[in-house]
DNA sequence: TTTGGCATATAACAATTGTTACTCTGAGTG
DNA sequence: CACTCAGAGTAACAATTGTTATATGCCAAA
């Protein structure tokens, strides 16, 4: 029942054969960066051509491991993190539909984090070769992923904004805002909310709080009729409000249609 | 009496006739990631064509403007910021000598946040021509600011980890471990230390802590014999305990001979 | 169906960090 | 030289957040 990505079926993309790629969340992601013609989408739909599940809590890469490999998410939440030797976690971004994962890294050789999936995933493993063929025969795609890898190091900034200076409620707020843009651009998300399939103590080490005052901080954002969330399903009462409260400025998302056409 | 860039006089390299540029910040610091020729080593010092002195807290790249010129750092401690409406700001990163920012903006046509001087600097407008055509010219230069690109992104990540889950005294120890091993790259660090030239509330901004908690955490390194400071210079005392209480490890900021040759 | 385990929820308390207010020093300036 | 002001240093108190403990609910495996 979950959404998109309904022609998944035994590990494969149902439609492979077919030229409709037009759904697939790296093609929803990039069209909004930069025009794809019908050669470009096709193209992309080869990324996911060795999909697979992944079940929750499963490292895909590790840090320190050569990298030959790109990592695309087609369905789930994934992330990269470090670890320190204390045990404590830090994400350091998440991976959502359409997020491709880390082409660039093969220039220093290896990883300094790990990439680990928080719910069940759908993922695609990119070997270098596929990828810079179509780096090389696709132009717009080459440009739609370096954009996107400066939207990816902009939220990584932003990240560090809030982790320096938001209250744990700014924060919490702030990472809802971002995700239901970025879910909503892939069509994970309505305007009103989306499933996010991960645990509160997954937000806290994402938010750097503890797992109880992430419980807290939902209380409050539920107790002010900002949110409701029933199982893994959230639902956003008052999308402006938590904007306000998060002071999200969306711009650094590059979400919204101004930046580039549709493909026809 | 400050270290480093003897060779400044009237806003110009002295030298910049001649072919000695190995004491460059920039040549230091790509030199330890790519092998340079005595070609690539003048056209780095040609980078610095434009210097000029800026006196401290000066902005020199606004949020949002057109984005034409990268900044090269040769002397003083630069940074990015972002603003909150409440007034608060998160330091996203040092630019110390040999730094380079941003050449690759261009593609987002605009910058999320805002490049300004700490201290006085010397820094250069380098113009995106005069860049690529360097950048065409030669290859291990490319190569070189590539690798420095992904090592300033992996620092970010490590920013984003300090602020998420280390506590104060950590996350200080891990920035003058940071910068002791930057700073030493480009000549600018002793093994016992360096000048830092920056106040106790732009490290507060920097590590999301108060001055006053910044000026607590600072008499705790004291009073345990790891720092020393007198006026701007700072003296750490005992590296390997400064280096155990931030869990640093350098790895990330590739600054071991061992990745790479040095010039002839 | 039962059970075990994980996630949520909440309370009481502790630790860290922020805020406000004040003093002191030193560098620059008239 | 006196004056100003920014920055360092400190104390007292407040607010936020972490820790520990425990209870509850729910899903999945036996």
């Amino acid at each position: 029942m979950s959404s998109g990505l309904e022609q998944v079926s035994g590990g494969r993309l149902a439609s492979s054969g077919g030229s409709r790629h037009h759904h697939h969340p790296i093609v929803r992601k990039l069209a909004r960066l930069v025009p794809l013609t019908e050669a470009d989408t096709a193209a992309l739909g080869q990324l996911s051509a060795s999909m697979r599940q992944v079940a929750a809590h499963t490292d895909l890469v590790h840090e320190g491991a050569p990298l030959t490999e790109a990592v695309l998410v087609l369905q789930g939440f994934a992330i990269r993190y470090q670890l320190r030797d204390t045990g404590a976690r830090q994400i350091l971004a998440y991976l959502v539909p359409g997020d491709l994962c880390d082409p660039d890294a093969a220039l220093l050789g290896e990883l300094d984090c790990t990439i680990s999936t928080l719910s069940a995933c759908f993922v695609a493993r990119v070997p270098q070769g596929v990828l810079s063929d179509i780096l090389e025969q696709h132009p717009n795609v080459a440009r739609g992923l370096r954009l996107a890898k400066l939207i990816e190091e902009a939220t990584t900034r932003c990240w560090l904004t809030n982790a320096g200076c938001r209250s744990a409620l700014e924060r919490m707020a702030h990472l809802l805002c971002e995700l239901q843009v970025r879910l909503q651009v892939v069509g994970f998300a309505t305007e009103d909310g989306y499933e996010l399939p991960i645990t509160q103590h997954d937000l806290g080490d994402t938010l750097g709080l503890s797992n109880v005052h992430v419980n807290r901080t939902l209380r409050v954002l539920r107790e002010q009729r900002l949110i409701e969330h029933h199982g893994k399903q959230l639902t956003i009462l008052d999308l402006p409000r938590l904007q306000e409260i998060a002071e999200f400025k969306p711009g650094y998302l590059r979400s919204t249609a101004s930046h580039a056409r549709l493909p026809l």
